[in-house]
RNA sequence: GCCGCCUUAGCUCAGUCGGUAGAGCGUCUCACUCGUAAUGAGAAGGUCAUCAGUUCGAUUCUGAUAGGCGGCUCCA
């Protein structure tokens, strides 16, 4: 019997793997055991850090309040946060004092101490806890449930208590709590009911951790349970890695499309219209629409119908599709017509509902419905710009990729049950092709799966539609996650997660099967049988939301757009006054090309003005002076501040042309 | 919706321990005409988010409302 210290001298090595399981160095192991070392800057490595961060925040926050319970804190990406019950909020001083509480107890040098209890010893250890006496109950629950079927409790306990976070506390085989030690008192100064395991060290902490938020949280994340304090951090193994970490944010934070949205001047969200109703401005205007005609000119190349339908509607047409019964409390309330009546108080007009539309698919099925269908006009795929509005709650509005007021490139598919599987893979890749057009390349698929808490339709309908968006999904080779339950009341969806240029994924794309809407519409196609059938009903978008699409765009390009997205794609520089007729006759060939190009005439320096154009993230700047006059050309210069000088002008403008019809990105002299 | 914080010129932000405000950038005017990221001078610009309350007096203190930020919950 040897433990982890003796088994790794490496100073690396915080923890290890005993036949799979995460130990702590501490624990002993016989020759029989399969025992990996886990290092402080693996992915293990990592979460252990962070975990063992978390705690040291705990105890801080009790040092300076020991009225403060406990939530959980578990880690999380990039750091850790812990959850506690306080009489008053924290506040940002709050965050200062409780940085230098920890480095003290980082400096102590505190060993974590693994301890085995009973529930009974835990409950009476932490009979002031009232929260983790909770978790202990769970874990009681589920262990008293396990029986016949063999399975262990680990894996029960966990799916009792549903989410990984707090899995973190209790979520192992046996039920333990973890003494903080002073190595030079050895006496227990802090413990918490943790599965763990730990760092042998507080120690280890201290080379780059840093309080980052503080914020609200849900107990066990419900609405219906009271509200802790969260404190959110850091914790990285090296100073070094902290600052990349730090710059990293601060990098995103200088895409951040509200940011940009602003400083490039294309959208606003005016006080007087309201929360989440944004304006786009000539500048905004012409990347969507750019972004539509694109779009527009595909989805007709691909065989879809444009159709236009209104904002409002009476309010029957949502309570035919469920609407009204599903998400009323996502849509604006109800503009009511007033009732009329007489001097005896008779009716003499009904009231009537209108309501703003959140989804564009009933109007749709009411064109599909509008005249009888054969077979031979399926499948029949209706596309709309269509904008709808949804009462999202105050909390929640972000910028534009949360809005109450948005565009979708939305279409809806009907067609045969026999042409579903290859009409769903014909959009599939459609859309792929079509986002990597924009820019984006790099994604992965995500099925969603039945919620057998709510759903509509048949087991066996669900089942083959499932499948069959499984096999197309396979069948794209792309990396393919599953999102169980995570699917619509009405039908399973694939969803294409797109990876930006900071590696950050947002869900983009979305090709949902439908068996709702098609039986409450009672939509009917003629087979070639004569026999009538219901199609199958596929609602798509690619964008999702234009805003939403814009604000990704946005981000992932740092607002330095490719040529054919920019909306000045190009500004002539003269480099005096003298030279700026010979500027305009090259600009004037350019626009007359179709190019967005003008010339700086104003009184500014040419510094001055190359400073300006390169913060609006013009692509190219076109500058000419007495030589580049002289010799029939002009000199590019590039948003990275690379030259190229002395190009004759039809090459130039060649060049220009060439980067707007290939969609090239164009950031400095070497294109890519 | 919930918790916390915030709202001063077009933008970014100072400031007033309660006596109605200031900078930089931008805008406008004038001068300058210059070869690769800020020429100089002058001027205009503010009901200190809105509405109530306390006060002799409120941008400042209280409350409500609106909008924003960070999270939580939600996202058809």
């Amino acid at each position: 019997m040897v433990d982890g210290f003796e088994l790794f001298t490496d100073r690396s090595v915080v923890a290890m793997r005993v036949n799979g399981e995460l130990r702590d160095l501490a624990a002993t192991v016989t020759p029989t055991d399969a025992v990996e070392p886990v290092t402080l800057s693996s992915a293990d490595g990592l979460n252990i850090l962070r975990h063992s961060a978390a705690h040291v925040l705990a105890q801080a926050v009790q040092n300076v309040n020991p009225a403060a319970r406990l939530g959980i804190g578990p880690p999380v990406t990039d750091g850790f946060y812990y959850d506690f019950d306080v009489a008053e909020p924290f506040t940002p001083d709050d965050i200062k004092s409780l940085e230098k509480a920890m480095d003290r107890i980082i400096r102590q040098g505190q060993r974590f101490v693994r301890r085995v209890v009973t529930a009974e010893e835990a409950r009476a250890e932490l009979a002031a806890e009232p929260y983790k006496l909770e978790l202990i109950g769970l874990k009681g629950v589920s262990t008293g449930s396990t029986t016949g079927d063999g399975s262990t409790t680990g894996p029960a306990a966990d799916a009792e208590l549903g989410a990984d976070n707090e899995s973190v506390e209790v979520g192992g085989t046996e039920l333990t709590i973890y003494d903080n030690v002073d190595p030079r008192t050895g006496e227990t100064v802090w413990k918490d009911l943790c599965r763990g395991p730990h760092l042998p060290n507080t120690r280890m902490i201290g080379n780059g951790y840093s309080l980052t938020r503080l914020a609200a949280a849900y107990w066990r994340g419900s609405e219906k349970n009271p509200q802790l304090q969260r404190i959110y951090g850091t914790a990285w193994p090296t100073k070094d890695e902290l600052r990349a970490y730090q710059a990293r944010q601060e990098e995103a934070a200088k895409r951040d499309h509200r940011k940009l949205g602003a400083e490039l001047d294309l959208f606003s969200f005016p006080e007087e219209i309201g929360s989440g109703l944004p304006v786009f401005h000539p500048k905004g205007g012409i990347i969507r629409q750019e972004m539509e005609n694109y779009s527009r000119k595909r989805h007709a190349e691909a065989g879809y119908d444009f159709v236009y339908t209104p904002h409002i509607t009476k309010s029957n047409l949502f309570e035919t599709s469920g609407h009204l019964d599903w998400y009323s409390d996502g849509m604006f309330p109800p503009m009511k017509l007033d009732a009329e009546y007489d001097a005896d108080g008779h009716m003499t007009r009904q009231g009537v509902d209108y309501y703003l539309k959140p989804m564009n698919c009933p109007f749709h099925n009411l064109i599909f419905r509008s005249s009888g269908r054969s077979y031979r006009d399926l499948p029949m795929r209706l596309f709309e710009f269509g904008s709808v509005y949804r009462y999202e709650k105050s909390g929640v509005v972000h910028g534009l990729t949360r809005v109450r007021g948005m565009t979708q490139d939305d279409a809806h598919i009907y067609t045969t049950k026999e042409g579903m599987k290859e009409e769903l893979t014909s959009t599939l890749n459609f859309v792929l092709k079509l986002l990597a057009d924009y820019g984006l390349e790099d994604y992965y698929l995500e099925l969603s799966t039945k919620d057998p808490k709510k759903f509509v339709g048949s087991d066996e309908a669900w089942d083959e539609a499932t499948q069959t968006l499984a096999e197309v999904a396979e069948a794209s080779g792309l990396e393919l996650v599953s999102d169980p339950g995570g699917a619509a009341f009405y039908g399973p969806k694939i969803s294409v997660q797109a990876r930006d240029a900071i590696g950050r994924t947002w869900q983009m794309s979305t090709i949902q099967l439908d068996f709702n809407l098609p039986e409450r519409f009672d939509l009917e196609y003629t087979a070639s049988d004569g026999s009538r059938q219901r199609p199958v009903m596929i609602h798509r978008a690619l964008f999702g939301s234009i805003e939403r699409f814009f604000a990704v765009l946005t981000e992932h390009y740092a607002g330095a757009f490719p040529v054919w997205l920019s909306p000045v794609q190009v500004v002539g520089i003269p480099v005096s006054e003298q030279y700026g007729p010979y500027l305009d006759e090259i600009i004037e060939r350019l626009t007359e090309a179709g190019v967005r190009a003008q010339v700086d005439h104003s009184d500014d320096r040419m510094q001055k003005k190359i400073r300006n154009h390169t913060k609006a993230k013009v692509p190219f700047q076109l500058i000419v002076g007495e030589e580049d006059q002289a010799n029939g050309a002009v000199s590019f210069r590039f948003r990275d501040g690379s030259q190229d000088n002395g190009v004759p002008i039809d090459e130039a403008i060649s060049r220009i042309v060439a980067a707007i019809e290939t969609r090239a990105q164009v950031t400095g002299q070497g294109q890519s």
